[in-house]
DNA sequence: AAAGCTATGTTATATTATAACATTCCAAAA
DNA sequence: TTTTGGAATGTTATAATATAACATAGCTTT
């Protein structure tokens, strides 16, 4: 890994969420990062080989949560709109469902984005709590 | 439907490919309408209401493609990046795994996205074609 | 007529992402 | 050892996407 690749994916293991391109610039000022592409060219080299996962409905990424995540498998990410944490699994029978769909329709998938939004558990019972006041 | 949301949503459904806010604020600067704010405005309240699908892949917007929409199902999207058209079907199977996958983590799910990029059947073979030469 | 709500319009600005070009660094060929 | 070629880096500028803040207009209910 390049001098700031190494910074990028970093500073995003050592996240608890997605962050912007723009979140990673700003921390890592005092690094020596000084220009969006500096962030936006590690970012991509990262995603390319599996390390990082680009989140589409926050515009973040995240370190790569599955050890042997390089492989075939479609990562699935739950994210929780309160504490924006994303939480990042796999699941053979979406995938091969989701596969064999596009196989009926001829379509050569390249790659494939399979996104939750909405409460964690954590969040809901934190909730909860505060509209007993 | 106000104004704004009609012409808006005349516009995709007349569009064969997911459109951005701004080729929208440019197809219908003759029409009246002449900032970014009309037309975010619009597609928030069709999104809202099931009308429209915005496409977290390529930031951009389509008509929805399936009468009953507005219900329960997910929609899942298969985006071809050569022709840029956005087909839009659902699959009970994928929606009711990915809700219990979401149960078994006391997860509320709000809103799902799932998008596969990749070359739909047609572009396929005329890329084959292509290579002939 | 007044009050309140929704839609609208307008300007400015925030956020996300890439283009274009110059420079540096290092490894491998000559 | 030099050179040369590729990858990484750095820098400035700008494109593309999205929202904040505020003003106005139109309609409906009281």
């Amino acid at each position: 890994m390049t001098q700031n690749e190494t910074l990028v994916y970093q500073l995003l293991c050592d996240a608890d969420r997605p962050l912007s391109a723009y979140n990673i610039l700003d921390a890592l000022r005092e690094k020596g990062i000084r220009a969006p592409l500096q962030v936006y060219r590690a970012l991509a080299k990262l995603v390319e080989r599996g390390a990082v996962h680009r989140i589409e409905s926050v515009n973040g990424f995240v370190a790569c949560q599955l050890h042997d995540c390089g492989g075939n498998e479609v990562s699935i990410f739950m994210l929780c709109t309160q504490c924006e944490r994303a939480h990042e699994f796999t699941d053979t029978s979406i995938d091969s469902r989701l596969q064999s769909l596009g196989n009926d329709r001829g379509f050569q998938a390249a790659h494939k984005v399979i996104e939750i939004t909405g409460l964690c558990a954590n969040c809901q019972t934190a909730e909860t709590a505060a509209r007993k006041h």
